[in-house]
DNA sequence: TGACAAAGTTAGGGATGCCTAATATAATTA
DNA sequence: TAATTATATTAGGCATCCCTAACTTTGTCA
């Protein structure tokens, strides 16, 4: 028992993790939703429930509803956190569109260990936690990616740093 | 002809860039080779190979040496300064183990947008030409990453500033 | 040079993850 | 409630990417 009890392939992740959400905002999922959010057709969702249902992660019943279970839960709401700690990333940090980020988190956060997702946490927690708001910093970076030059006031302020250091 | 020229998948991918790093460290480039750098057995390879030739991204005689077409020296060039680019991040900004920061990097390199990749290279870009060296947020953060806190001369400084900008 | 070792290839197979077409069940409504 | 429609399932197939076992070619050196 290593990898939080079972590893599952990326597929199953995105399936497990469409569940969870589909759960959050429908309360109800079926066949149809799961195929039309992972933009694929019901046979091949049927297929992947049972593997679901063999590792005890969902409960589906013939022709019924889809349900999570207690694993199933904490695994996809994992997988969910991730997911959003990685878009979080890329849109509000690196200042990447919200759906080019969003597509971007899907496909790599299968892909990203353990240490790398808790260096981003740790990054985004770094800058949310900054004493005076939104570092000087990020807006120099957003400014120097849309001027392709480093604002005015960037060298100059950092002079004033030094000669109070002295 | 949209995607530059064509679209080969991400197993693709790792076979042609493996081909040309290979061919830097070693001049030739040989099955067993690639099957050793990519941890595969030699009739995957033989078989990628035959893959390759058909988009003339290879060439390949018959118990002969392995040899890139134009298009695939540009091709395997490019995808190994995406490789680069994504490691550097991921181990040089991030501080990211250099061998966890390198695996990272092989994965995801496959599946991150055009957008965000050169998000990244601006982002590595802004911090390499900050004008006085290395920024004191980035150690910040290396500080914040090892001692879960804030150094202390954080807040101050930025309390000077402000009132530097009165 | 001819036998042995090393490397490459072919043939065939298995897992995954998707598909279409046909069939079965459930839900809706005339 | 019977017919129609929506949804779910089963059966069977295809592409990808990997494998092992058996075979072929090449290289080496006694």
């Amino acid at each position: 028992m290593v990898k939080g009890v079972l590893a599952i392939s990326p597929s199953l992740e995105d399936y497990l993790e469409s569940i969870f959400v589909i759960k959050q905002r429908k309360q109800i999922v079926r066949v149809k939703d799961l195929a039309k959010h992972l933009k694929v057709k019901s046979p091949s969702v049927v297929e992947v429930l049972k593997k679901l249902e063999e590792k005890n992660l969902v409960v589906h019943e013939h022709y019924g509803y889809i349900e999570l279970t207690q694993e199933g839960i904490s695994k996809a709401k994992a997988l969910y956190e991730r997911h959003l700690i990685l878009k979080k990333f890329l849109h509000k940090i690196l200042g990447i569109d919200e759906e080019i980020a969003e597509a971007d988190a899907c496909r790599i956060e299968h892909y990203l260990s353990k240490e790398t997702i808790k260096r981003i946490i740790k990054f985004i927690n770094f800058i949310e936690t900054c004493p005076h708001g939104k570092p000087d910093w990020l807006d120099s970076f957003y400014y120097f990616v849309e001027h392709k030059k480093r604002p005015p006031g960037c060298k100059i302020r950092a002079l004033k740093i030094k000669s109070l250091n002295k």
